[in-house]
Parts: C-alpha cells; structure tokens; sequence
DNA sequence: TTTTGTAAACCGAACGTTCATTCGGTCGAT
DNA sequence: ATCGACCGAATGAACGTTCGGTTTACAAAA
C-alpha cells in the first residue's frame, strides 16, 4: 500500500484540530442536556467552549448538523460501552445479563449522554435518517437476541420489540434513579433484571 | 349555599370563551407535536387557531405558561381515561389488564397527546412542579398497586418503580407501532402484557 | 538557517431575520 | 357608558450565520 493518502497526519496538529472539535461537542453536550435545545444559542457554545462563534462553522455546517453529529457520536459511544467484558463462550443468560449492565452503567454514569438520547429520540430536529444510520451500532444486539430466539431459549417474538422493551426498561430505572425521587437498591436492579429475563425467556 | 359566586355563567358566553381557549391549546398541542416548540411561532398558533395574536396573551401570560397548562389538561385526559370501565368488583389481575389496556388505547388513539407527554417529559420548558402536580392524577394507580403488593398478589417492589416499570412498557410498544417499522400484532400486545404481569406478580 | 509564500485555522463584530410580547385602539354585550 | 374580549401592527431583544481580516503552521526558496 504505498499510497500516500493513508499517511497519518502529524500528531500535534491533528490533536489541536481535535481539541477544539472535541471541545465544541462536549460544551454543547452539557449545555444542551441542561437547558435544552431552544435555550442554547451558539454564542453561549462558543463562548464556553473557549473558541469563538465562527470558528464552530469551520467544523460544523450549521446548528442542525453539530446536533446530528454529537447525536451519531454518543451513539456510537454506547454501542461501543455496550459490547465490553461479552464472550462467546459465556451461557446465554450471562451474556443477556452483561449486555443489560453495560448499557445500564453506561447510561448511569453518563447522565448527559442519557439525556441528551432523551431529549433527541422524541425531537424533530435528529432525522430519521440520522436515527436509521445509527442503528448499525446496535445490530450485535439485534443479533444476540435473534440466536436466542433460533436456538429456542428466547420467546418468538420480533428481536427489535424485544430490543425496545428490554432498553425501555433500563431508562425507565434510570430516569427515577436520576430523579432522585426513589432510591434505587442492588435488590431493585436485580428483580428488573431479572423481570426483563423472564419477559423474554421461554419458560 | 346562597353564595353567588358558584352561580354558573351564561352558557353562550361561556362557550365562546371556552371555545377561544381550546382552539387555542389544540393548536398548540397540533403544532408542537409536529413541529417541536422551537419551531412552533406564537404568530403560527395564533393564525391557525384562528386568532390574533394579542388574544393569545388574554388567556395565557406566555408561550411556557401556555405549555404548563397544555401539559396539565393533557395528563389530566389521560389520568381519567385510565380508570374507566374498571371496578372494584373485578378480580385483581382484570383490573390490572383493564388499567394497561385503557393506557396503551388511549395513548394509541390520541398520538398528540402521546408524543407531547414524550417530548415535554424531558423538556426543561416544564418545570418539575408542573410534573409534580400532575402526578395525582395517577394516584388511583399507584393505591391500585400498592394494595395488591398487601394482599400478596404482586411482589414486594415500590408502587412508584413499578408503576413506571409498566408506563415504560406500554409507551416503548405504542413508540414502535406509531415510528411503523414494526408491524404490532394483537398477540404482541397480549404478549407485552402478560410480560408486565409477570414483571410484577408473585409467581 | 532564515526568509517567504500560502493555505488553513481562527476570530468576533456585524447582518438580517425571527420571535415573544406589548399596546393603542375597536367592537360588542349589558 | 362601561368593561372585558379581541385585534394586529409595532417593538425590541436574541439568535444563527456570515465575512473580512488576522494569526498560525509549515514547507519551499534563498
């Protein structure tokens, strides 16, 4: 391969182009999550991010397209969370049970991330398209649950409503976690674990 | 009571006045499902409500109090179509399926009301009091609950988790079936809800 | 090594638009 | 004659985006 193209640029620049990148999404991620959409304006972004209004247009096409772009990125994010500390060679039900932590801790301890899907999951202003192009990092879900159900340990039932139910489940118990209204015991996650597992197992 | 002020107005008046209002609410309640509140203009809902502008601060004091109280009538609709048809004389398990399945046909048959409550119960535009007032709608749920947790018919779980456990549930189903990319099936339905009653019941 | 060329990164004041809200006034009922 | 309902043009603030100019990074030329 001696093509040229692939050469990586040199690392100080490439971090500088990063930095302020990175420092544009992460300002808008925790403003966003804090005030909502319509009362962020780009100035407030610019300003705590340390750069100025302009220069958010040199990495970003418009508004719109910085929200599509932190949107595929948190996605991207926990799918990547999602998939960690599973083997093949576990049983089934652990691997159903790691799948479920992973996205359970990830949204736990990353509550602007949480709110942000929040927010944007029921918002016109994330595409479908950006919502279908996103799906991709959730397809080794799609695909665990499908072998469940072909080897005849999961109910028949569609993948993707099994996929909904069981990542309902999980925001529900963090949105009352992150509320603060309820305390949230090791004994409550379990029995919703365990809840989740019989929805979808055959008994 | 010979205390004047329970005196009824004049209904045509009263009508008119009502009418004004509601006009302006259901077009709120249109737009802002369709179009998200930033892009949902004071002078858009004024001119399809088919008033001026002005009027709409005679009954409202601002665009977010307009909001507050929208998301008040709504939660209280759908805090009344909850408990219909159901009956103290019914066994236990039918009252709980009549409560799911008034639930998920009011939110299915109403899609503004839903996406609304979707879209406003992670909005920073409605305040935690607004959500807090509007939770007494549902007590009758949460006393249902808890008195099956004391008879010994569902488990030893806060009335509260569960109840959000199920809310959670029916609005994951009514989200797949409205976004159309999965077909619901009445044993789908059947199946979710016999998967609610198995989350919580004592096997 | 130093100078120069140049293109990308960056800045922030300014622009044009849009919006929530106001207000002076009209209308209709009593 | 009075008062609340209602109107809609006007207002002023706030916003997303633009743009002319400055700085920085780096390599080719001297």
């Amino acid at each position: 391969m001696p093509n040229k193209r692939n050469t990586l640029p040199r690392d100080p620049q490439l971090q500088a182009v990063q930095d302020k990148r990175k420092a544009i999404l992460d300002t808008t991620l925790r403003l966003i999550t804090s005030q909502g959409y319509h009362a962020t304006p780009m100035s407030q972004i610019a300003r705590e991010a340390g750069v100025a209004a302009g220069t958010i247009y040199h990495y970003f096409p418009s508004k719109e397209d910085l929200m599509s772009q932190l949107y595929a990125e948190v996605k991207a994010r926990m799918g990547a969370a999602l998939a960690e500390d599973s083997s093949h060679e576990m049983s089934y039900k652990m691997r159903f049970w790691i799948f479920w932590r992973n996205m359970y801790n990830y949204l736990k301890h990353n509550e602007n991330d949480f709110w942000f899907l929040e927010l944007f999951a029921v918002s016109p202003i994330i595409k479908a398209e950006d919502v279908r192009a996103s799906a991709r990092h959730y397809q080794s879900v799609i695909d665990f649950l499908a072998f469940g159900i072909q080897k005849g340990i999961l109910r028949e039932m569609s993948p993707n409503l099994m996929a909904a139910l069981i990542d309902g489940q999980i925001k529900t118990i963090i949105r009352l976690e992150i509320a603060g209204h309820e305390t949230i015991t090791d004994k409550m996650i379990a029995d919703v674990i365990q809840g989740s597992w019989d929805m979808v197992r055959i008994n």
